[in-house]
DNA sequence: CCCATGTGCAACTCTGGGGTTGCAGATTGA
DNA sequence: TCAATCTGCAACCCCAGAGTTGCACATGGG
């Protein structure tokens, strides 16, 4: 059953949308920065950037710090980090039952 | 600029859905099912699940063989496992980002 | 103080996609 | 052959969410 966490369906619905993933990918790279900043490198509105912020960081893999009338998000890695785990758990799980339904067949005819 | 793959993304979004994780857990379980004995184990429509199966499919995570009048579908495992590394390089990645900025702040600061 | 700049909130539009229904087209078994 | 069963296609409904606009609220600098 394959420990159908919340948390990582939050990461991987975050996950989902590119946009979301060039905010991730302009985060790391910047190491900090704001949503008006962020905006700006994207094609899409200050607003935009700030709901899909809001997602991330409700999946955990971003976090904002108020500085002065500023929010500088940064990127928060073991959100990520625990989905790949899941992720890579499932994928042995799989190989292991296709590994034995392959025996099986090949066993028993 | 963490190789955008259009395979990840396709991953992702088929991830993103839980109805999806859903069938790709009966899958496992069963190691072989058609669309409607599938949908009798689910609260939606043999349509949903054919339609579920179509996006599993266009990202490489199940496969449709075609036995007499049905349609058995199985799981696939390489996908998973390629997207279950790339995320883990990219957790590494941010961890070497965050490790490299903490640096930075200690020693500059 | 006053203005520039940045954030926060709310209402709104619109498309994608999850879901359904209905029916036509295969295939098997009696 | 004929009925039962399964798949395939198409049209349709509906809503979550991606994106926008507009304006009010905070904050810092000159």
């Amino acid at each position: 059953m394959t420990t159908e966490d919340t948390r990582v369906g939050d990461v991987l619905g975050a996950l989902a949308d590119p946009t979301r993933r060039r905010l991730l990918d302009l985060l790391v790279a910047r190491g900090e920065a704001t949503a008006t900043a962020l905006a700006g490198q994207l094609p899409v509105t200050r607003q935009a950037v700030v709901k899909h912020l809001a997602v991330l960081e409700a999946a955990g893999l971003v976090a904002g710090e108020r500085v002065g009338r500023e929010v500088r998000y940064s990127v928060r890695a073991p959100a990520l980090d625990a989905t790949a785990r899941w992720m890579a758990g499932l994928a042995a799980q799989w190989d292991r039952r296709l590994q034995t339904i392959k025996r099986i067949a090949e066993s028993g005819g």
